[in-house]
DNA sequence: CATTTTTCAATCAAAAACAATCAATACCAA
DNA sequence: TTGGTATTGATTGTTTTTGATTGAAAAATG
């Protein structure tokens, strides 16, 4: 395993867990202890964690979300796996809302050349949208340095503008009572505001965010077909609500 | 296989991986160790990736920007004068548009850590003014890949949401005559736009554009203040219709 | 508070990966 | 073809990374 993938690993199970010890982390990197220490050391310089007696703990105020880059490598075999399905079900011609993130982002390449019409909040997705040949659109609006996504009153305003026959969702949680829910306020809006002016919409959740609740809510289970690579024993109580899509990565 | 063919292999495997290790690269491209080491040395020259210890990593987003800054434009020095002039009007407080262009864009190091917020409708820009920590909004609507602008109708709709104290425009054409000109109609239209909503609006031309006309028009001199390099000798059909501003690089 | 246990930083030797070099081969233009 | 250049893979010695070991420091225990 490389020196930054085990970076990763460490920072996105750190995220998850708010603090992890040494122990654990050894075990999910086959790596030693030395190792494990000058990878915290390293971190902790780099302000990425705080390292404490017996392991590490995350750095900044709790549940703060990671950045786009961090997100981009953790769960990403399952990530391409529910976005190469989710790519799957756009039709030529179609005229589709993708959401910013990095699951949506996945799709990209495997909407490449095709004939459609793409509306975004993503900045990053730009530069790969229209190097990929496809007509880009981008929405209005307020930036959010951290996601790069473009957010608030004016991206709503703005979204109004089209109508779509499919959403692409990212999303932090899925709950069959709570319904799905993100960490932003100004985010839930917009992802509801496209939800709206779509025919259909797919939420692309991997397994980690089943029965997950964050802070603002996007819409009921109901509203949307869940794409996700969880495990047969974990969907149950989705598959009474809505149609859920399962991938295996 | 082919150098450039090679060299296409690595770059996929790490888009879908974020590292690779020297090994896969070997055996993916049935190349030795040392023509990968010198398709890794050479990529990383030319900011492809990363080098790491046992093979590379995707570039990080912070070593990205770094590029952009790098990014070379002809009349360099001039478009710099008149962009640090043109920063320098932007006082505390203000709300101004800021166009896309490569003249424009010299405004941003000029501008940071300003109190100030900014509309743009150029995506070159959004990487360099978020993080200078500067408030910013993008206009939404169709991106034209060339000069990764946003235009069009929903662009100009998109742009009356807000109010300016003062824009700063690109332009390729300046005449006593036939006024502001660009070759883009729909640039043209969101450019008029910007003036129509700003208390004052400054145009920035170096000296190769003045007396150029171009296809669409934007505005009238009398309707803008210029910002300027050019010789003396070429300004006093100008000064007779507008404030002039002449800075020397 | 003394003792035991755990965790820590520092050090070191082995292993892996490295850059530098060189000869062999492929390629190209005269 | 021939002479020259570029690219390649093997080899070399060097550097970096790694995991084990150590005694010191910090926490836990009684």
């Amino acid at each position: 395993m490389l020196t930054p993938e085990r970076h990763q690993v460490i920072l996105s199970l750190l995220q998850d867990r708010k603090t992890v010890k040494m122990k654990e982390l050894v075990e999910a990197t086959n790596a030693s202890e030395s190792t494990i220490r000058r990878d915290l050391s390293f971190l902790e310089e780099n302000k990425k964690l705080r390292r404490v007696h017996g392991g590490a703990s995350i750095k900044s105020a709790a549940s703060e979300e990671l950045s786009l880059q961090e997100k981009k490598t953790v769960h990403l075999a399952e990530k391409q796996a529910i976005a190469k399905y989710a790519a799957s079900l756009v039709r030529e011609g179609d005229s589709i809302f993708l959401d910013a993130g990095s699951t949506t982002y996945e799709m990209i390449p495997f909407l490449a050349q095709k004939n459609i019409l793409v509306v975004t909040n993503g900045l990053s997705h730009l530069e790969t949208l229209t190097s990929s040949a496809i007509e880009t659109y981008v929405i209005g609006g307020r930036i959010k340095r951290k996601t790069r996504a473009v957010i608030g009153a004016h991206a709503v305003q703005s979204l109004k503008h089209y109508r779509f026959d499919k959403s692409f969702l990212g999303i932090n949680g899925v709950h069959p009572k709570e319904g799905f829910t993100t960490p932003d306020p100004e985010e839930a809006v917009v992802k509801n505001t496209a939800l709206q002016l779509s025919g259909e919409t797919f939420i692309l959740a991997d397994a980690s965010k089943l029965n997950e609740v964050t802070f603002a809510k996007v819409a009921e289970v109901q509203d949307a077909v869940i794409i996700s690579d969880a495990p047969d024993d974990l969907l149950p109580p989705f598959k009474e609500l809505t149609e859920v899509k399962v991938v295996t990565s």
